[in-house]
DNA sequence: TCTTTGTGTAAAGTTTACTTAACATTTAAT
DNA sequence: ATTAAATGTTAAGTAAACTTTACACAAAGA
C-alpha cells in the first residue's frame, strides 16, 4: 500500500504531531503510517479520509 | 463500523467459505467480520471491495 | 551559538487482526 | 428422519497495528 500522506499533510501545513492529534493516534504511527512501515487499521483510514475530505481510495493505493 | 458484506455475499450466492478463498483468509475470519467481531485490515478491505466491485466506503460505514 | 521545532528510529509492551483446530447448531436437502 | 452443508463460536497461537519512552539529528530562528 502507497499513501499521499505526506502530500495532504504539506498542502495543509500539518506537522506529523498536529495530524498525530487530530486523529488520536501518536505521532509514531503517523511516521510509519507515512514511511510505509504499516498500514493503518480500517478505522484510522476512515478518519484520515475524513480529515482530508477524500476517500479512501483518493489516499490509499493498494499494491498487490 | 458497520458493513453490507452479509448481503453481497448472498447477492453473488457465495457461502463465507468460497469468500474467504476469494479473499485468501480464513473462513471464520469472514464470519467474525461479518458478525462484527472485529474490523478487516486496510488491505483486506481493499480486496474486498474490488471482489464485489464497489468501493471501501460503499461496504463499510465507520460509525463513530 | 544555542535553543526550539520537526522528523527519524528503536525497544518493549498492549491490543487487535488474523490463523488452525475443533465442535455445536441451524438450514436445507433427500 | 437422516444426512450434509453452512454458519456460529471458542481456545490458543502468531502477526501486525498500535502505545510510551527515549534519544539522535537536521533545519530554522533568536
Amino acid at each position: 500500500m502507497k499513501n499521499r500522506l505526506k502530500v495532504l499533510r504539506a498542502e495543509r501545513d500539518f506537522t506529523q504531531g498536529d495530524l498525530a492529534d487530530a486523529l488520536g493516534v501518536s505521532r509514531q504511527t503517523v511516521n510509519a503510517i507515512e514511511k510505509g512501515k504499516f498500514d493503518p487499521s480500517l478505522p484510522l483510514a476512515f478518519k484520515i479520509a475524513s480529515l482530508f475530505g477524500h476517500s479512501i481510495e483518493e489516499i490509499f493505493q493498494y499494491e498487490n
